[in-house]
Order: structure tokens, then C-alpha cells, then sequence
DNA sequence: AGGGCAACTGTTATAATGTTGCAAATCTTA
DNA sequence: TAAGATTTGCAACATTATAACAGTTGCCCT
């Protein structure tokens, strides 16, 4: 069992989870969708991790927590997360990772570092800016977005030990 | 077995695989890496599909040419071919699709009609820049960029039969 | 309260995608 | 041609994701 992975950058983490769950309780009311145990749990799973984490990496927390569950269970509460923007999936990595501000539309541009494995949520108008002209120019009617950028994070930069992710 | 997909332009489709093949030789020649009948056969593959092919269409493919092939022969082939430039995987769709101008080094970025399932590689510096200057004032590391735009191409814009990718 | 409906969850099985490890074949270079 | 490196064949397996259907829960209506 690793310890816990370090924050991109340094806080209090309980308290952020803490945050992120009451924003989504918020969210759920406004929008009249159900966060139910399960789903919340799943949330309160990602937000524990600061690594995107996978669908059967929860479902092997939620075994651990003695709850009985199989994968349609993760992936369905997944789905949800995913469709009140609570979680974004990351493509690349086949994980998911807490959405940093829920409730606004934004494209997610993630910052992910291949050597420590920490995600960074960006807003970047420009880069959405700079995508919506290219699109246009070529009569693209744009719906979703997937920006993934890889490389090394400012605390990883520099570190004898330049590796791929270790686990 | 489908018709081919229409092309997101219309050309010489056959012409613009040759092209491609030949291109992909000259480019390994320089990089003294080998072209093998394998690795020249799954490029030309992926080439002739104007949709991205999955790693187990390709090998369904080589299947029905006789090749009697497993799909570590698949992936090794798409690696030597992403390594060398010559092929892309799109992440959000498992699947891999030509590389319209290998030699260069550019970001791929990716136009992806969720409707025809056709694909446009852009190169488009505005991006790269935006994406450069956000990461730089994050003191991130890039090396690797993964952007994919899904949507309507020009083509499937008010088409009635707006659906998710019929197969 | 109780019946009916929709949403949610549990369960089993299976599909789709990707990897490991080792042996055999092929190419390269001397 | 022999040694060494690269490539391929092959079997097994690991990981990620979905389908189909049954059971349960919450909610509304009378």
C-alpha cells in the first residue's frame, strides 16, 4: 500500500475533499440528480487520490471498504460524476480525476506529470480561444475537448530518478 | 463489411496511400529503421481507412489477408510506426489513424466527427503556443501533447441522421 | 397504507483492449 | 559462416469496459 500521493501543490487535503463533496452535494440539488452513497463514495474516493485513479482502482477501495461491488457499479456512478461535471475522465491514462471547479463549462486541460503521476486542472481561455478559431476555420462544429499535456512538473524536474511512472 | 468511409476531403484515395507509403519508406530509410512487410502492411492499412482503426481491426484485417497474426505483432507494429512518426494514436478512440506529415515534429491535434467518424489532423501553431505559454506559467514540462476535438465535421452539420457514430 | 412507476443497484457473464515472456526466425556485420 | 541484434510467432494473461436482466429503493398518487 503506497502512502498517499503529494499534492501538486501543498494543502490541506481532507479539507479540499470535504469542499469538493459539500460543492457537489450543492450541484446535485440544484440539477435534482441524486448523489446516493455509492456515488458519492466514488467521488470521495477520487478527491482522496491525487493521482487520476482508475475504475477498478475504486472498485478495489470500495471491496476494502467491504462493500460488495462489481465494475457496472463503479462505471455507472462514474457516468454520473462524469455527467454533473464532478469528474473528468482522463483518455490517456484511463482514470479519473476530481473536476477542480464543477458547475462552470470549461474545456478540462490537464497538466500530467509522467514521472510523479500528479494531475493539474488548468482553465486556459486562451488555449479553448485558440481551438474554437482553428475549429472554425475549418467548419468544425466543436462539442467536447480533450487536452492532455505530459511532462514533468515543476517538482519533478531536475530528479535523479526521471523515470516513467512508478506505481 | 461496410463501404469505405468517405473521405473528410475529396481526393485520390488510393494515390494518397501510395504517397503515404512512400513517404514512410523514405523516412525510415533516413532514420535507418526497417520497414518491414508487417509494419508496411499495418501502415497502409490504416491508411486505407479513412476512420482511426482499432488495434484488433487491424488485425482482423491482416487475418483475412492470410496473415496468421496475434496482437502482440499489432501493437509492436503500431509502436515502431508511432515511433517513427508515422501513425497517431487517437486516445479518446483507442485507435490509431495516419499521420498526415510525419517527419515534422508538430502536435497532433485532432478534428474527430463523432458522426462520421472521419478525422482531420491539424497543425496548429496558435495551439501549440497557447498550450506552451499556459504549461510555461505553470513551470510544466511539456512532451507531450494529446488534443482531440470532437464534434460535427462540415459534411454531418444538420444532418438528420445526427447519432452517435453508426458503425 | 398500498400500488405503480422510475431510478438506482446487484450480479453474472462477456466483450474489447493491451501486455508479458519466451522461443524461433531473420537480418546485419564482421 | 558465425555471433549478435532485431524482429516475429505464439500462448497465456492482464486490464478496461459493457450487456442483460433481476432485485431493490424512493417517490408520487389515490
Amino acid at each position: 500500500m503506497p502512502a498517499r500521493a503529494l499534492p501538486y501543490r501543498p494543502h490541506n487535503h481532507d479539507l479540499c475533499v470535504d469542499q469538493a463533496l459539500a460543492k457537489a452535494k450543492e450541484i446535485c440539488r440544484r440539477n435534482e440528480a441524486r448523489l446516493t452513497p455509492v456515488r458519492e463514495r466514488v467521488l470521495e474516493l477520487i478527491w482522496q487520490s491525487h493521482k487520476p485513479l482508475g475504475a477498478y482502482d475504486v472498485l478495489a477501495q470500495l471491496s476494502a471498504d467491504g462493500h460488495k461491488a462489481a465494475p457496472p457499479t463503479v462505471y455507472r456512478a462514474l457516468d454520473f460524476l462524469q455527467q454533473h461535471g464532478l469528474v473528468h475522465r482522463i483518455a490517456s491514462l484511463n482514470a479519473f480525476t476530481g473536476c477542480d471547479h464543477p458547475g462552470q463549462h470549461h474545456c478540462g486541460t490537464f497538466l500530467i506529470c509522467r514521472s510523479c503521476g500528479n494531475v493539474l486542472e488548468l482553465a486556459a481561455p486562451n488555449i479553448t480561444a485558440a481551438i474554437n478559431q482553428a475549429a472554425t476555420a475549418e467548419t468544425f462544429q466543436v462539442e467536447q475537448i480533450t487536452l492532455e499535456i505530459a511532462g514533468l512538473c515543476p517538482r519533478c524536474q531536475g530528479d535523479t530518478n526521471d523515470q516513467l511512472m512508478p506505481s
